[in-house]
DNA sequence: TTGAGAGTTCGCAAATATGCGAATACATTC
DNA sequence: GAATGTATTCGCATATTTGCGAACTCTCAA
């Protein structure tokens, strides 16, 4: 995931000072990366949140850290449900898949 | 899937009345089913909204009737993105794939 | 400098999904 | 009944993801 800023919600900055404070190598990407969220920031983004580490949600979701970062790995496209609803169960969400018309119906409001 | 009906929108009323017209065994299951909607049934909505038969479809994604077939099996919970991406990319859609906190924020609209 | 914590990448074994044909069932039409 | 179109299930080969450790970078703190 190349490191992500935030400068999103409150929320969000707190557990970013959690484990960002006084690094400036990780807060250097930070106000992109916010559009066109693919599967793997939104694993990041979620993990953040809860303020874990890819260490703590790997024993959380059973498995390894090394596994965690290739899940976050933005060229990584190989994502399977069965992973995504593990890594939500572990951080308290559930997985929506949803199938969006390309033309037509406006995009889902949020 | 085990046949599902659909009585929502005219559109597909349309579609339906094209595959299931005189064919009172597939209205059976129609009323229920609109809850909870698996990733399996998004799928079998979605061809239907856009006519098209699970060997049609097999043929748009490159793939065998037997393989959709299972894709929308209610039981089956093995999808992977990348198969999800390319019915998307058949039936002219885009997959949406989001974490809802389970308790905090309200659900997203629609 | 040394040590610890967080993240990344590599390689390979193991688990799982896909690819696909064949056989089966059901409904419609002839 | 026979033929056609659609959907389902089974089995197996192939492809892909996950599981996992090792080695490496970078940052912060003694």
């Amino acid at each position: 995931m190349v490191r992500k800023p935030t400068r999103k919600t409150d929320a969000v900055e707190i557990i970013h000072r959690r484990h960002y404070r006084g690094r400036p190598k990780r807060l250097a990407g930070l106000e992109q990366a916010r559009v066109s969220a693919s599967v793997s920031r939104r694993i990041y983004e979620l993990r953040l949140r809860a303020g874990m580490s890819q260490k703590q949600l790997a024993r959380a979701v059973d498995t390894t850290p090394s596994t965690i970062c290739r899940l976050e790995s933005d060229d990584y496209e190989g994502h399977s449900l069965s992973m995504l609803r593990r890594i939500a169960t572990a951080l308290n969400a559930r997985v929506d898949v949803r199938f969006i018309p390309q033309t037509g119906r406006p995009p889902t409001s949020a």
